[in-house]
RNA sequence: AGAGCAAAUCGUUCUAUCGCGUUAUGCUUGCAUAAUGAGGAAAGUCCGGCCAGCAAAGAGCAUCUAACCCGGGGAAACGCGGGGUGUAGCAAUGCAACAGCUAGUGCCACAGAAAAUAAACCGCCAGGCCUUUGGCUUGGUAAGGGUGAAAAGGUGAGGUAAGAGCUCACCAGUUAUGACAGUAAUGUUGUAAGCUAGGUAAACCUUUAGAGCUGAAAGAUCAAAUAAACCAAGGAUUGAGGGUUGCUCGCCCAAUCUUGGAGGGUAGAUCGAAAGAGGGUAAAAGUAAUUUUAUUCCCAGAUAAAUGAUAGAAAUCCAAUGAAAAUUGGAUAACAGAAGCCGGCUUAUAGAUUUGUUAUUUUA
């Protein structure tokens, strides 16, 4: 297991403010079920990333489905987190990043994990190069 | 024994590691430790309340809700016990659209002559005319045919040109009115009237009873910077409007502009917001809903919204093998996630357990 593999509440992305600035002018891309949308922050805040999940009710339709979703999500961030926290830190800058569920069907933990890795690893690529 | 019906309960548990929310404590002030963290429906938002706001918070209408009877319970909604009527079922038992189409209006597809101030397509009967085994036409006729979910009481007799509640008998129903039984709903029964009237109120509506309206995104407080609204002063303009719950009345206020004052509450923060018509246990009263007394507990509190991931056991279920013990493999379920709180209602629900009860089959 790895140390210090946390996502707590600060580290959430929360002001409708900023997930409204983020869908206007972040950019983004697609790793079906997912979808990421991320932009530089416009001030720092001593954070490294705020990270927000989404499940539309469209596609998810009981409240139940979409908390679990939810929650395999976060835990794969949580899990999986520290190398693009080192790779923003070396880069420094602080990120501002939203993941959209974009299937209709419920996946599983497995599926979700492979793709969280798939999608940090770019975004850290994305760092190294200078956030470009 | 398998099946049905009713009521009630459960609807995985434990351990480890890594995490999340809240609370408490500690200090190094963002970390550590400890405690705690979804449901019987948390759902639908259909009722009733608590709570809060709306202040000239008054009236009427509209609107919404309820709708067999008695008893008893509850703050109310609405349960509970017993009974009646209708209906489904062999039964246990379930269900209720159990006030009113004889207040009014509307609707009744297709088919059919006609779907409602009763109707004539075929048929039947009578009269008239003609080119007379027939045809045309005028009228009578609801017995027969065909259509339809539904065609205007049924059977028989009389009656008639043919027919018809046209008349009569019996049966069914309706309305009116008695008698008896019952607290009552209602039941049994008598008399009168040929009265025979289609269905639909889960169509509008009518009757009776109740509700002022809004809804926690309520509402209260707070920081920085604006505006709307508020108060005061001033002048000019307009001329009966504006505000007040859906409407009407009633009630309140003139409106617009400038300057000043005081203040202001947004996608922010705090409160509201978790000790209550509370829960558990025991005893007592009651068939029960429920009530009383004693004792004990504090039991989620988020706000882009915590309760999760992984691993291992147990238990249960399923499948295969097997005479059995057992072994191997698989699954952890169904419906479903608190968002101010409480009491109901309704809807969804794999599987398991207990109790009572009903008919059937087999055995004794």
């Amino acid at each position: 297991m790895q140390f210090n593999n946390r996502f707590p509440k600060q580290e959430k992305l929360k002001s409708v403010k900023d997930i409204g600035f983020l869908f206007e002018s972040g950019k983004s891309f697609n790793a079906f079920p997912l979808r990421v949308v991320y932009a530089k922050k416009t001030t720092k805040t001593g954070i490294l990333a705020n990270v927000g999940v989404s499940v539309p009710k469209k596609n998810i339709k009981l409240a139940v489905n979409r908390n679990l979703i939810k929650r395999r999500i976060k835990e794969a961030y949580r899990i999986n987190n520290h190398e693009l926290k080192n790779g923003i830190k070396n880069a420094d800058v602080e990120l501002n990043i939203m993941l959209v569920y974009t299937a209709k069907e419920i996946c599983t933990y497995n599926q979700i994990e492979e793709k969280i890795k798939v999608i940090l690893n770019r975004l850290n690529t994305w760092c190294e190069k200078g956030c470009e």
